[in-house]
DNA sequence: ATTAGCAAACTACCGCATAGAGTGCTAAAA
DNA sequence: TTTTAGCACTCTATGCGGTAGTTTGCTAAT
C-alpha cells in the first residue's frame, strides 16, 4: 500500500529526528521543524495511521513515536536523503589513502579505519578469499634438509604458504626443478578449475613429486567456497558504547561479545555480489542465535573488476544511513581506482604486491 | 617497615576477599572467615594501622576496607597463594594446543585465547620481531615479467616478503640464480649482524643484483629494534564489561578505547626480558596520558631459547593474580616445548605464513 | 593487649508527590 | 470531509524524606 506524500514526509521526519536524537519524536516537534502549516493534531492523526501500518511505535501511551525496523527499510530504500561527503570527511579519507599502500590487507584495514572514523560507528572489513584467482607461479623453497615452503603466486597475490615434508637431503636445485614442474602443471588455471577437475589438469605425476602435489591440491581445496579462509578486521569497537541503545550494560556486552567472535561475523557480512550496498536492518539478519539487535550495512569492494572484500558498519538500527551510504559509496570508488597489481612498475613507484593483477585491456 | 604476621594475614584476607567479591571487606567478615580467635575490634585496630601504612582505604567512613594498589603489589610479591591449574583449566589448554600449530602467529593467538578463557579477562599477545633470527634461505619468486617477491626463511620462520622490481623480461631461471647468490651472501648470519655491518658481510655485489640487495637490506633494517614490527592480538575485549569496576559506562568506554588502539599497547606490554612475569599495577603504568586505571600482567614467551613474544592480561587492579600467574606460567612452559620454527614439520601439515609486503625500491 | 558496647556516619532502598510531556478523543471550524 | 482547538488522561522522570542496615571509631572494661 502506498503512502501519501504527507505520510511519507512525516515518516521521514520521524526517522530523521529519531536518528539524530534517539528520542521519541512528538507531533509538535514535527510541526515546528517540518510542517508548520499543519496542526499537531493532524500530524497526530497521520502518525496514528502510520503506527497502524507498522511503521511507527510508541514506548508507552504518552510518548512520541519511534520508527520500526520496517520504517528504516523503507527509509533506506526511498526516503533517505543522498549526501555527498563533506570537505572534512574527504580530508579523513585522504589522510588514510595518501600513504602508499602496498598490501591488500592494508587497503581493507584502512578502509575500515576511515569508515569508523567518519561514521563514528564500529566498522568491519574483510578480505575475501577468491578461488577465481589464476595461478601464475609456484615455488618450493627449502627450509630445512627435509622440509620446504610452498609459495603460490596468483594474479590476486600470494595466497598461502604451506610446509611440506619432502624427504631428506634435498637441495635447492631439487626444489627448483620441482617448482618448475608444478608451475608448468598448474599455471594459467584458476583455483576453482583445479578444484573441479584436478585429474584433468594434472595428468601424470612423477612418484617423487606426489607429496608436493597432494599438498598443493589441499591448499587449493581450502580456497573452495565452503571453508572460506578470510581475514577480518574490526575498527572502533569502543564506539558501540557511544550509542544510547547500548547504554545498558547487558546490551553492550551482548554486542561486544558478538563482535569479539570475529570469525562468526563472516556469514553475516557476506553480501550478495551483484548489489553494491547491502542493508540488514533488525530481524533481517538473525543468522545467529541470540544475536543482538543491530543493523549491518556492507559494501563490496572491487579492484580491477574482482571483488576483493567487503567492508561496512555495525551499529544500532537507528544509525545515520545517509552518511554511512555516502562513505561506503565513496570508498568503493576510491578503492576501485587503486592501481591493480601488475601494471606500471615505475621506478620508485609503490606497487601492490599481494593485490590484484588484472588484465585491464585485452 | 615490616608487617607483623598478623597484619600480613589480615591484609591478605582483605585482598583475597576483595578480589573475590569486589566489595569492601569488613572486620567481622575477616573474623568469621579467617581469624575467629580474634575479635572484630582487634581486627579493626589492625586495619586502621594498615590504612595508616598505605595498604588499605575506605570509600567512606562507615564502609569496609579496600586494598590500595600498593597492597596488590605486596600481594603479588609475597602474599599471594601459588596455585596449580585445575583439571578443567588444563582441559582448556589442551583444547587449543592439541591441534598442530606450525606458525608463530598462531601460537600467540592461541595463547591469548587460552588466557582469556581461563582467567575470564581480556588478554593480549604480541609477536616480537626479532633480529636475532638467522637467515637460512632467501628466494626470489617471479610474479610478473618485471617484479618478484622476496622470501626470507629464517630459523624463526618466514619473515617478510617484499616485492622488488627487477627489470623486465626476467625468467624463473634468472630468479633462481639471484636467489642462489643472495642466499650464499646472507645465509648463516643473524639479522642484527647484517644490520650492524652490511658491508663486511656483503663484499661485492654484481651491478645487476644491486636493487635486490638493497631491498633485502631494507627489509632487515625494518627488523632492527627501534622500528619494531609487531603483531598484536586481543582476545575477549567484551570481558572487560564483566568487571564491576567498569560497570560505569564512562570507564568502560575509556578502557575499550584504550584497547582499540592496539598499536599503542605495544610499549605498555613490553616487559623486561630477564623477568618471566611482569606486573604493572595501577599508577605503575601511566605510560599514556589518560590511560584508564588498570593492571597489566605479562609473561614473555620463548621458543628454542629465543623470546618470541609477550602475552598477558589487562584488567581491573582487582584481579585474580594468583590464577593469572598460574596460567601464564603454565603456558610459558607449554609454549617453550613447542617445536621451534625450524624443526619437525608434520607430514603435509598446513602452515600459514603471514605475508607482509614492504615497499620496494627507493 | 584485647575486647565488649555504643554512638555516629553513611549507603541503599522504598514510597510518595509533583512537574512535565505527549497522546487520544471530542466537538467545533473550515 | 478534513482540519483543528481544547481537554482529560497516561506515563515518565525527578526529587524528597524516612527507614533499615552496615561498619566504623572510640571509650571503658577486661
Amino acid at each position: 500500500m502506498g503512502l501519501t506524500g504527507r505520510k511519507e514526509k512525516i515518516l521521514q521526519a520521524v526517522v530523521d529526528g529519531y536518528i539524530e536524537n534517539c528520542q521519541p519524536v512528538s507531533s509538535s516537534e514535527i510541526k515546528e521543524k517540518h510542517l508548520p502549516a499543519l496542526s499537531s493534531a493532524t500530524i497526530r492523526n497521520e502518525m496514528a495511521a502510520l503506527e497502524e501500518m507498522g511503521y511507527l511505535t510508541q514506548l508507552h501511551t504518552s510518548s512520541g513515536r519511534v520508527p520500526t525496523a520496517e520504517a528504516y527499510r523503507l527509509y533506506v530504500e526511498k526516503l533517505m536523503p543522498r549526501r555527498k561527503l563533506t570537505r572534512s570527511e574527504l580530508k579523513i579519507v585522504k589522510r588514510y589513502f595518501n600513504k602508499k599502500i602496498t598490501e591488500l590487507d592494508d587497503v581493507l584495514k584502512n578502509t575500515a579505519k576511515v569508515i569508523s572514523e567518519i561514521t563514528n560507528l564500529t566498522s568491519v572489513a574483510y578480505v575475501q578469499s577468491n578461488d577465481a584467482a589464476t595461478i601464475l607461479n609456484i615455488r618450493i623453497v627449502r627450509i630445512t634438509d627435509s622440509s620446504a615452503l610452498i609459495i603460490i603466486v596468483t594474479n590476486m597475490g600470494v595466497l598461502k604458504d604451506a610446509t611440506v615434508n619432502i624427504g631428506s637431503g634435498v637441495t635447492d636445485e631439487y626444489c627448483d626443478s620441482v617448482s618448475h614442474f608444478v608451475t608448468s602443471a598448474f599455471a594459467g588455471h584458476t583455483i576453482s578449475e583445479i578444484n573441479r577437475q584436478p585429474n584433468k589438469i594434472v595428468k601424470q605425476v612423477k612418484k617423487e613429486y606426489e607429496r608436493v602435489f597432494s599438498t598443493i591440491l589441499r591448499i587449493f581445496k581450502s580456497y573452495s567456497h565452503d571453508d572460506m579462509f578470510s581475514d577480518i578486521v574490526l575498527e572502533g569497537s569502543a564506539k558501540i558504547l557511544e550509542q544510547p541503545e547500548y547504554a545498558n550494560l547487558k546490551k553492550a556486552k551482548a554486542m561486544l561479545e558478538f563482535l569479539d567472535a570475529k570469525e562468526e561475523l563472516v556469514p553475516v557480512l557476506q553480501n550478495s555480489d551483484d548489489v553494491n550496498i547491502t542493508f540488514q536492518i533488525g530481524k533481517d539478519n538473525e543468522i545467529r542465535e541470540g544475536m543482538p539487535e543491530c543493523a549491518i550495512v556492507t559494501a563490496s569492494y572491487n579492484i580491477g573488476g574482482v571483488t576483493v572484500g567487503n567492508a561496512g558498519v555495525i551499529g544500532p538500527i537507528r544509525m545515520d544511513y545517509s552518511k554511512v551510504v555516502s562513505v561506503l559509496d565513496y570508498l568503493s570508488k576510491t578503492v576501485q581506482m587503486l592501481p591493480a597489481g601488475e601494471g606500471a612498475h615505475g621506478d620508485g613507484t609503490e606497487e601492490y604486491s599481494s593485490s590484484v593483477t588484472s588484465d585491464t585491456d585485452e
